[in-house]
DNA sequence: GTATGTACCTGCGGGC
DNA sequence: TGCCCGCAGGTACATA
């Protein structure tokens, strides 16, 4: 499921096909894609004769700025990818919207589950003004985090995956910080200490960073794919996620599985704490 | 403030 | 082989 490393490889992606190149056309598919808009035809409609000035990010958001100071929003949902492919190629199954340059390939919206969307909204995007901090582009320094952990009764995992605490962290990643940490899942985030609160922020940004410089994580049962349909490499250095009855890579006892918070969860029992 | 459940959706795997 | 069912999970929202 994309998360932030998997966006940023897909902002940077973009950042390097398209800034600069001008949208001739722009087609979209069924409904649900753009269905933050009324009328999603009017809304693609004001995509054409504009350049692309830059690609942004701001947590699993991928922000497409253009000239004429709108920013079209691309959120990936659970199944979306944006690819390229040649005009008159074959379209994948499920390609929701399709942009077409100045020059050069298409890029195209595919999603199978649409849980994804693209709108169009003003420069300040205030759609996304709930979000908090960016853990790789803000560094608010571990006592920032002890600040912002203070008092809060609700279990430490579920509030890394809440995207108004800490934006871009999704099930994945949230399960490898915090085995990097050693920490569990169920900790109340009120309680770490300071030691634990160092090792969540470091972790945090270790893993994070580790994960974009290996270009986000492909599963065998999952879509991402970056622009030219190839996967990323992090899922090999995954230490706890889908990795349930497999020795631990720190003390080699069996890494556990559980539900929790409405999601799968994996945890070594013996050294996170 | 916190926890839990539901809706949205399709592909896949397991069970029969 | 074919059918049915449950699961996977990001976000938003409802309810307790």
């Amino acid at each position: 499921m994309p998360e932030l490393p998997e966006v940023e490889t897909v902002r940077r992606d973009v950042d390097a096909l398209f800034t600069g190149r001008t949208i001739v056309d722009a087609a979209v598919g069924g409904p649900r894609t753009l269905r933050r808009h009324a009328d999603p035809a009017a809304a693609v409609a004001r995509l054409r004769g504009r350049r692309l000035e830059s690609a942004g990010r701001r947590g699993k958001f991928l922000l497409l700025r253009l000239d004429s100071g709108e920013v079209a929003v691309v959120h990936l949902g659970m199944s979306g990818q944006l690819r390229v492919g040649e005009a008159g190629s074959p379209r994948q199954a499920h390609t929701h919207l399709v942009l077409t340059w100045d020059r050069g390939p298409e890029l195209r919206f595919v999603d199978p589950r649409t849980f994804g969307q693209v709108w169009l909204t003003s420069a300040a995007v205030p759609e996304l003004a709930h979000l908090g901090f960016e853990p790789l582009d803000e560094p608010i320094g571990w006592r920032g985090l002890e600040q912002r952990l203070a008092g809060r009764r609700t279990r430490i995992k579920p509030l890394l995956m809440d995207q108004r605490f800490v934006a871009g962290i999704g099930n994945i990643y949230s399960d490898e910080i915090l085995w990097s940490a050693g920490v569990a899942h169920d900790r109340e985030a009120g309680s770490l200490g300071g030691p634990e609160v160092q090792a969540v922020y470091r972790s945090m940004r270790s893993v994070l960073s580790a994960a974009v410089r290996l270009r986000g994580s492909s599963l065998a049962d999952e879509q991402y794919r970056d622009l030219a349909g190839r996967i990323g490499g992090y899922q090999l250095r995954h230490r706890v996620y889908g990795r349930d009855g497999l020795p631990c890579r720190r003390c080699g006892t069996p890494i556990l599985r559980a539900k929790a918070y409405g999601r799968s969860t994996w945890y070594c029992p013996v050294c996170q704490h």
